[in-house]
DNA sequence: AAACTCTCACTGGG
DNA sequence: GCCCAGTGAGAGTT
């Protein structure tokens, strides 16, 4: 099975796989983080960048801001004329004079709080892409998943990449091409299986979104949470 | 087109 | 080999 991994170095030391992570990495030598390179991932129209962007104690430390300051809204939604609880929890934040319109509706995002204001700036800073939108995802354990789709939202800033940060319990999170889906399948190009860890950013580029599916499929195993947060670049209303 | 569920076939571990 | 839980993928849904 092909498969990218990326671990934090410190979580291997001797290849030990039992061996519980090493404590307090970043404090030694006293360095903020430790430096991880960040890996490109690339297909036919795929094009991500895979790092660790918080140190394990900066993400424990957001993780808890999150899970007590994230207020997400009721979770169902509409699809085929039915109503269904969707399975996790949803919100999405923003700057004021955006809108954003979702099975028919239109929505306004929740205003900026001070731990997404942090993250945010933390991404300026490292990826120089000002985002102004950030869409909320609480997996509680593995059971909720979200099924494939692109993120395609007309509103979003044509050819800007979107940028997931992942807090709490490691997932796989796949991609597959959309001419590899379905029984009528005019190519066979295989999947890409990713494992987002605890405080990492993928970014996905243009055009990733244009080609490829994304899910985060069930996982039974997993029990604790996992939040993720999509940060986008959205286009003003009446700019379209 | 669709951020869903369902079902069925396949697989790997015990 | 058999069983069962987990999984992936196609079909159905307005």
């Amino acid at each position: 099975m092909d498969r990218f991994v990326v671990k934090r170095p410190a979580e291997d030391p001797g290849g030990d796989g039992k061996k519980p992570r090493l404590e307090d990495e970043e404090e030694a030598g006293g360095l903020s983080r430790p430096s991880v390179p960040s890996q490109e991932i690339r297909a036919q129209g795929l094009s991500l960048e895979y790092r660790l962007l918080f140190s394990r104690a900066e993400a424990d430390a957001i993780y808890q801001q999150l899970e007590k300051e994230v207020e997400y809204f009721e979770g169902k939604g509409r699809m085929f004329g039915k109503w269904h609880q969707i399975p996790r929890k949803q919100v999405t934040y923003g700057d004021p004079e955006l809108t954003y319109t979702y099975s028919g509706v239109t929505f306004s995002p929740k205003p900026w709080i001070p731990v997404l204001n942090h993250i945010r700036d933390r991404l300026v800073l490292e990826t120089g892409h000002a985002f102004n939108f950030v869409v909320i995802n609480r997996y509680k354990d593995g059971e909720d998943h979200i099924g494939e789709h692109r993120d395609d939202e007309k509103e979003l800033v044509p050819r800007s990449p979107i940028a997931s940060v992942t807090f709490g319990a490691c997932r796989d999170f796949v991609f597959r091409h959309c001419d590899s889906r379905g029984k009528n399948a005019t190519r066979h190009i295989k999947p890409i299986r990713l494992q987002l860890e605890h405080g990492s950013l993928l970014m996905m580029k243009y055009p990733t979104n244009v080609y490829w599916y994304h899910s985060l499929p069930i996982r039974r195993r997993v029990l604790a949470p996992r939040i993720n947060l999509t940060f986008r670049k959205m286009m003003p209303v009446g700019n379209k």
